[in-house]
DNA sequence: CACATATCAGACCTACTGAAATCT
DNA sequence: CAGATTTCAGTATGTCTGATATGT
């Protein structure tokens, strides 16, 4: 239980930097991490329920981080070739722009100040990763 | 970077969990981490400019979940003896009652089914107990 | 008067539920 | 028609900012 408090209490702590971190580039953490999914996706693009799942929320929350990124231009809705249900994400030219900024400043911002060495952001990494892997996460 | 996903992503994940299993009891994991600071609490009470410190919440947010708690007759607000201008947190006896119901079944459903390991636990613990402290968190 | 404590008002973001539209 | 995908409407929760009342 303690180490469920201090994984929670840590996140939340990390949040609020990284809200107040990625502001300046008009996201927020969770709108950022449908960027990072884009930017790892092997083509570029993504069905909605695919990142959903991916990201693990609701497909009502995704619909509405994605029509934000949408207003500000950083993603873009484009129909599936094949399958007239589903509708594709892919980064726009500013969003692949913007991506790699927001990962800098928050690597060297939030990670350089974590006081984590690399052997405990190694551990940490790759004891939640197996928790994660059971839950079905995305790695 | 890879670590801070990790916990950001795991968090989530509970926060989720926990969030189903408080839900029968009456509570969210904002609101239950107020009632937990409080039955840890020498006194029983504690201001609130205490509490939001250790709970490294905004002072609005705390007033917001005791409004709540209150309203569902877990928490009191009573005056502070000598200083007019704080107010003190303190558990209701039905507080009293929710609390450890609550951590119970949060320590059953959550903990019992998080995949970790007990030596992964404290491994865990320990290491972001390190950076919690660095950031004047509450352990 | 400067400062501390707590609250209020208003805006924003995310999550959840249930229903609806569209397509397979 | 049953099922999948996505969106919409409405509600709830929590966070943040800035302003305000009260007390030291």
């Amino acid at each position: 239980m303690a180490a469920i408090t201090a994984v929670m209490r840590t996140a939340s702590i990390y949040l609020q930097r990284a809200d107040a971190i990625l502001k300046p580039h008009g996201l927020t953490f969770a709108r950022f991490e449908v960027l990072a999914l884009l930017g790892f996706s092997k083509r570029g693009s993504l069905p909605m329920s695919q990142a959903s799942q991916l990201l693990q929320v609701h497909a009502t929350s995704l619909t509405n981080s994605v029509d934000r990124l949408e207003a500000t231009g950083l993603v873009r809705r484009i129909p599936h070739p094949t399958d007239g249900r589903t509708r594709l994400l892919e980064l726009t030219t500013a969003g692949q722009q913007v991506l790699p900024a927001a990962r800098d400043d928050l690597n060297e911002k939030l990670f350089a100040r974590s006081n984590l060495s690399g052997t405990d952001a190694t551990e940490i990494f790759e004891i939640l990763a197996r928790f994660r892997k059971a839950s079905g996460d995305f790695l």
